[in-house]
DNA sequence: GTCTATATGGCGATAGAC
DNA sequence: GTCTATCGCCATATAGAC
């Protein structure tokens, strides 16, 4: 993505290019924090700079603008979700499993909710920056678990017939939908919980192997 | 709520009152309709009042500061949601269809359905102006249709064993979750089908009953 | 009750020194 | 690569005229 390396080949075999690496994660860390408690609209980067402990036009250097800002934390952070999510497993329960990992392992990192929370909630205007990213990303993770439970169903493995796609879409509902109140209540709710719990009431055989998942749910 | 007429008894019976009236009305849709848009936090003072028609200052003669103005927004609201859903009705299935009505009506006003998507993703931020608001709503509605189950098991009504409270936490994150995927693409959720086929799953005699619910979803 | 005018301050972004 | 300085814009809120 990065064009800081286009020109130059192996010449001057500095530290600087690490330097800057740390530089640039460090401000995606400070960004996503302050994205996840302020929104994207309200956040500036000015605390984003002061969190990192650089001036504005510091951070501008390595982010040309705020919005391409955003775009690189969404990235970051997409990169990490997928190598948690096995969205096409050929076992469509591995899928299922990955996702109620991914509620536990969620619980431990309340920033990165929020910001997913609070983004997809703003990103619904049609001129928010994110907009198209978030369209786009709700689109694919519906088509993936609904091919989860195609193979599932394939599998003869749900006690009901469901239609793929709209389990797909509860699916999704119900995990953003304990997001918003993990967040304003994190004793009452266990979302991995809930979602197993919601998987095995028309999956069959997912409970017994899901028990990495309940694992990682404990470090909540 | 409105002070407006404490200290007057019955002097001056203008049309002054009702012209005032009118005008708050009018503030509050417009209010609406900007926090939907934008948010609370982004959300100007000043387009509301544009698009009121009204000015700055004359705005803020009828609602002191933001804030206020954003508690009157929610109160308005409130009244219309309490008005659609007998939260508790004696039938707990009453309440439920209450649900699945709202969820329908919920598709004929974008605007609402963007602002509290938008207000509760916010708000989850321990300082936000409402956080308090939708920590308390969320507490009530949760023990509300907690009850409605609660009610619902004692007439033998529940297909399979459900803890109430956990029932109610997944019926309202899936409300929540819908939204937010019916605000990225209409075209593909249906949210009042999507929850009363959930209700569907474990409570029964409800389909039967849901007609008139059926009917409203049609409307978007 | 609504206006204009203004105080005060935060924002994103740019220019140019080091 | 980071800084200071600055521009231009928009925000909330207040003061005072009409």
């Amino acid at each position: 993505m990065s064009s800081s390396t286009d020109a130059q080949p192996a010449r001057k075999p500095r530290g600087e290019y690490a330097k800057t690496r740390a530089r640039k994660t460090a401000i995606l860390d400070a960004a996503l924090e302050v994205f996840a408690q302020s929104g994207y609209r309200s956040g500036s980067i000015r605390d984003v700079a002061t969190l990192v402990g650089i001036s504005e036009a510091g951070l501008l250097h390595h982010f040309p603008n705020k919005v391409k800002l955003l775009e690189a934390v969404l990235e970051h952070r997409d990169d990490l979700a997928r190598s948690v999510v096995p969205m096409d497993a050929p076992d469509g329960a591995d899928t299922l499993r990955g996702l109620v990992e991914l509620a536990a392992y969620n619980a431990s990192v309340p920033g990165v909710v929020e910001l997913y929370c609070t983004l997809s909630a703003e990103a619904t205007s049609p001129d928010h920056p994110a907009h198209e990213y978030f369209t786009r990303r709700y689109a694919d993770t519906r088509s993936a678990i609904a091919n989860a439970f195609r193979r599932l169903a394939d599998a003869g493995r749900l006690t009901i017939e469901v239609d793929p796609v709209r389990a797909a879409i509860s699916t999704i509902a119900l995990m953003d939908g304990l997001q918003v109140q993990w967040l304003l209540d994190r004793d009452v709710v266990d979302m991995a919980q809930e979602l197993a719990d919601f998987f095995g009431s028309f999956v069959t055989e997912l409970r017994a192997d899901t028990e990495a998942g309940s694992d990682l749910a404990e470090l909540s």
